[in-house]
DNA sequence: AATATTTTTATAACATGTGTCAATTATTTC
DNA sequence: GAAATAATTGACACATGTTATAAAAATATT
């Protein structure tokens, strides 16, 4: 790596850690551009070469933090692939339970942008990944053969991403937004499952209702 | 009503229809607050001291053109209630269907503001219309006696409106929209409906898996 | 009709995201 | 080391939602 490109990297971690710094100390509508050149001991103009945008910023906040909208492609085809699927759904949940209020703050203002562009692959990559894993369950047999991985791998996708917009608004806890996908997920899976995987996931359906009742 | 009252009602008027006009006639980011006082021959003051705010504008164009975010209310206690619980659905659907462009863009715009009362009213008055309509499917036998109506309509109401904050940010079509609400609500009424009412539950189910490989 | 109250208006201002543009500084190339 | 190139800076500008303030107009009260 050129110098050049050394110091842009230097000065883009700043920037992020600035930005960090700020939404964690000062809250999120104190992160200006102006302030964020301020603490990040740049001029206002940099982040904007840097980064593109003040949403581009927050987009890097949250890859910086090793964020992915979609399950992790398995390679590792022996495992079930519906438990692969939750177990994204899981991972997703656990990255923004680690700091709740700090990655909501985040993932509401790229929400709230208007960068359609940001959301489009956002979405575009959960659908292919949950539809991958949809495949390679029918192919497990978890799945009946009559399924159409894609048509289901892109509703799964759509019902997780359209919950975490809304939980991004503030509408629902991390529990809520999870409880919500995981019925959603099992109940479609449920239309679509050997008989084979039916009763587990129709013993994890019931245990969702159940557990929503008792808390 | 004072005169008072009949010149606000008489500017709330005038405000509405310069900002319909507005962006049918050049479009949501023409309509900025100087524009909406300029066409409405009003000042710029106005549309704050009438409305609140720009979002309180368009919250005002969509209510004024008859939107509820919920199924209406149903009195006729003898139909099918899960069969209200699409009209519903359907009836947002036309709605948005009606002029699918303008409608898209007032939502968004609404969603993407940073007025959380709003949208919590609107999913608080959705997911009290559906609990009720679940609440009387139980009663007519449609749903089983076992369904936690309170948890199931909220999942309902919620399913939908997350979707819908999605078809606002200009994600999918109105048919993809409807399709993928639809295909959630049959999948999570399935595993709460009886005997009687599963077989036209799953026979949609069917129909909208193969309706979507059809197009 | 005179006074008091409420609304609207006009004008200015502020904070913010973003863009412009020339000057400066740092790096690369020769 | 000199010339070329790239990145950063600084100062300013613009559009926008929103608010402040005082003057003017309309309406209500007596």
């Amino acid at each position: 790596m050129s110098r050049r490109e050394e110091a842009k990297t230097f000065n883009r971690a700043r920037i992020c850690a600035a930005a960090e710094a700020i939404i964690r100390g000062e809250g999120m509508d104190k992160l200006t551009m102006r302030r964020l050149a301020e603490v990040a001991g740049v001029s206002l103009r940099t982040p904007y070469n840097l980064f593109g945008s003040k949403t581009d910023v927050l987009i890097a906040l949250l890859d910086e933090a090793g964020f992915e909208f979609a399950p992790r492609q398995t390679g590792e085809s022996g495992a079930s692939a519906i438990a692969h699927l939750f177990g994204g759904l899981g991972r997703i949940a656990a990255f923004f339970a680690s700091d709740e209020a700090y990655y909501r703050g985040i993932y509401a203002a790229i929400m709230a942008s208007d960068h359609p562009e940001v959301r489009s692959t956002g979405v575009g990559r959960a659908v292919v990944s949950a539809q991958a894993l949809v495949a390679e369950a029918v192919a497990h047999g978890e799945l009946r053969a009559d399924t159409d991985a894609a048509s289901l791998g892109r509703h799964l996708a759509i019902a997780l991403l359209a919950v975490l917009g809304m939980w991004g608004s503030g509408f629902f806890s991390n529990r809520e937004s999870i409880a919500q996908v995981r019925r959603a997920w099992l109940a479609v899976l449920l239309q679509h499952c050997s008989d084979a995987a039916r009763p587990s996931l129709a013993s994890a359906y019931r245990d969702l209702c159940t557990a929503e009742i008792d808390q």
